[in-house]
DNA sequence: TATGATTGGTCAACATAGCTGACATAAATT
DNA sequence: AATTTATGTCAGCTATGTTGACCAATCATA
């Protein structure tokens, strides 16, 4: 594949930009939708490819990481994280049922919950799933330094809905935001 | 929906991690794994949502916004940023072309090629679409600063496989990486 | 206690966007 | 002249999202 010619160059429009800061270039904001972009692809096919050898795929792996991470959430919880509908991860949490990676318990507080929890057979895959995805979050934490993670995670906040960032201000006890 | 509960709180296992830096403590990693997910997520959907107005899906956007920020690309150059099929990506570029967003003209150097551009029409859709997503960005980017800015491009790039690191390093003349 | 809201599930049908495999054509290269 | 390259096309499969309709158990409350 023939190299890409590179985006417009600093020097065609004006060094320093119309009137804002220099990280607020077109440019520079071009540069990150396309690292945010590829960062994601790369970052979400190594687990992918452990997956689709068990016969499962992306949507599965994100049942079994959030359960994982919480054990004995409910339906309505994960719905509410997932974002997306009922039937979509009905069809997906059967099959990982099904197969003995999840199992449910009756709620207790309210008998109409499904209280959901990983399998021994589960909590093996999300390790290895979640793993290997630490190992290159690692590698790029450690290559970049404590104030660069702190800069990503700040960035990556502020890039969420409002809604989502509330949500997750309750999961981190020393967050950033 | 009731909140989650915050994930495995920094006192239960020692407070600084076993060995490694802070910022390495599985709980870290995890964050950055979910916020990646949430934040990619997010930034999506706004323009998904103007697209499917249009009858058209994120494939379309992908190729939409290479073509405008790069005139004259090939087929191949496409499919090499893309990584998907050609005959995922012909279904998506014929209907662009069909319905006037994108039209091809043959190679000059190599009549083979079929150069790609976008149209009149084509234009004003990806300017809209990169608009909407700038303003996340930038809105993210001024929140924070340039250091947090610095760091988010540091880490995402260290988070890209080898092959697409070199492929950006190309791309940006300022360069961090 | 009866009613209505909540939690969760199910069936059916559809769309998007990825994939493989097989094959075709034109142009470039050797 | 033969081969490789760039591109396109047909056919079919899969994963994962969507809507809409409907059902059952349980909880909360008037």
């Amino acid at each position: 594949m023939p190299p890409l010619k590179p985006l417009s160059p600093s020097a065609s429009q004006a060094p320093s930009s119309p009137q804002k800061g220099l990280y607020l270039r077109k440019q520079d904001l071009r540069r990150g939708i396309e690292l945010l972009f590829f960062a994601y692809r790369d970052f979400t096919n190594e687990a992918d490819e452990i997956l689709s050898e068990l016969g499962l795929g992306r949507a599965h792996h994100r049942v079994i990481y959030f359960v994982g991470r919480q054990p004995d959430m409910t339906v309505s919880e994960l719905l509410g994280l997932l974002k997306i509908t009922k039937q979509s991860l009905s069809r997906v949490l059967s099959h990982l049922i099904d197969t003995d990676y999840i199992r449910q318990t009756q709620g207790v507080r309210d008998k109409r919950q499904r209280l959901l929890a990983l399998t021994d057979k589960g909590v093996a895959l999300e390790a290895k799933l979640t793993d290997v995805q630490c190992r290159r979050f690692a590698a790029a934490y450690s290559a970049r330094g404590g104030d660069a993670v702190d800069g990503f995670v700040k960035v990556l906040t502020s890039l969420l809905d409002e809604d989502m960032r509330k949500t997750l201000r309750r999961q981190y006890p020393d967050r950033i935001d």
